[in-house]
DNA sequence: GTCTATAACTCGATAGAC
DNA sequence: GTCTATCGAGTTATAGAC
């Protein structure tokens, strides 16, 4: 009984510390002694629960991607009005990365660094991700209830506004003589601007 | 003077090869072993050339940087109109990273995990960076020709519409059933698309 | 200048005591 | 379950012949 919690405490440790360095310093960038350190435990810990640094990374990486994307599926599946959901996902997704800094840089970089392995590993039956979205947007263009526009453009307008501060973060820190604060209120402004430069934009 | 060109041809050649292996797997990532590889000689001629890794990284990565950075400078110093000079800024911009698909990660990636070295090594007088973009803008507005904006915001959504989806590439390709040639298309859309939908949004 | 051989070192992984 | 000690593969870097 005593064991088995102190187990679970040094696996849970582990992990913590494992999400730590992987997504600050990528899969190709960690070392193992640096998870151990931030874990207060020896290398031979992390070989005990977890094997190998790719059994281990794959632990990280899946959890990251459970972040990185349901939250985008749920939002865009749900039924209500497109311009509430634009900027409900907006103000969700921004909210999620500033508790993840790292993550949307991670999950890119790794993706891109091992496409291949990526999409067998992990990519299965996801194919259809805004094919939704795209429908809803060509029935408000036929509706005359917005301008035409090509929904694939549009999607990624949306996108790419939340995610890329994140991924430009320390050097828009450093263009604008931001600190942590301010960055952080720069981007909870951007859960309302974002949506309301779209809508101005597509509005008729 | 044969000698001579053998150098430069080989000191060139190892050149060409570290960007591509340094830009496809970033620092961590790279070996020595695959850039003597993919230049045709062998991994001393490196260090003969070069010293080590770290000096001919800072020579792919202050190139990068080169071309990264002065086409925004010198758009958004030029003296056209603003809704011009932001039509120009996407296409340019664009049509450089579609020749260097891998330049906005490359840079992005490497600026977030060594941010110090970055800042010290390569960050020298640049911290006014978008102040000449911001003052015109604020120019703009006071003259009634736009909206009320957020120089920040505006200037922020359009680098991010740009150099984002060279950044999820993959995972965006994956999502749409795109293949290269289409990317390349969609993005050649996007020249036009997204100076055409900043300027709906903050037209008057 | 270019190559082969190898030194020096880092890092993931394992053995074995407790 | 946890630790120390160490192995062995892989990597950067250098020595030395040509």
């Amino acid at each position: 009984m005593v064991n088995k919690e102190v187990n679970d405490n040094t696996r849970e440790r582990i992990l913590i510390a494992a999400k730590k360095v992987f997504l600050l310093k990528g899969m190709a960038g960690a070392r193992m002694q640096d998870i151990a350190d931030e874990a207060g435990i020896n290398k031979a810990m992390l070989h005990y629960y977890y094997r190998s640094k790719e059994k281990l990374f794959e632990m990280i990486f899946e959890e990251a991607l459970a972040q990185f994307f349901p939250k985008i599926v749920d939002i865009i599946d749900s039924g209500i009005p497109l311009f509430e959901k634009i900027a409900l996902f907006c103000s969700e997704y921004i909210d999620m990365m500033l508790k993840n800094t790292y993550l949307p840089l991670f999950v890119l970089n790794e993706v891109n660094k091992q496409p291949e392995y990526f999409k067998e590993r992990f990519w299965k039956g996801k194919n259809s991700l805004f094919e939704k979205f795209a429908a809803e947007i060509a029935a408000e263009i036929k509706g005359r209830r917005m301008k035409n526009i090509n929904p694939a453009h549009l999607f990624i307008n949306m996108i790419s506004m939340c995610i890329f501060p994140f991924i430009a973060k320390p050097l828009w820190m450093m263009s604008t003589n931001m600190d942590e604060l301010q960055f952080r209120g720069f981007m909870e402004q951007r859960k309302t601007e974002i949506p309301k430069f779209i809508i101005e934009s597509i509005k008729k």
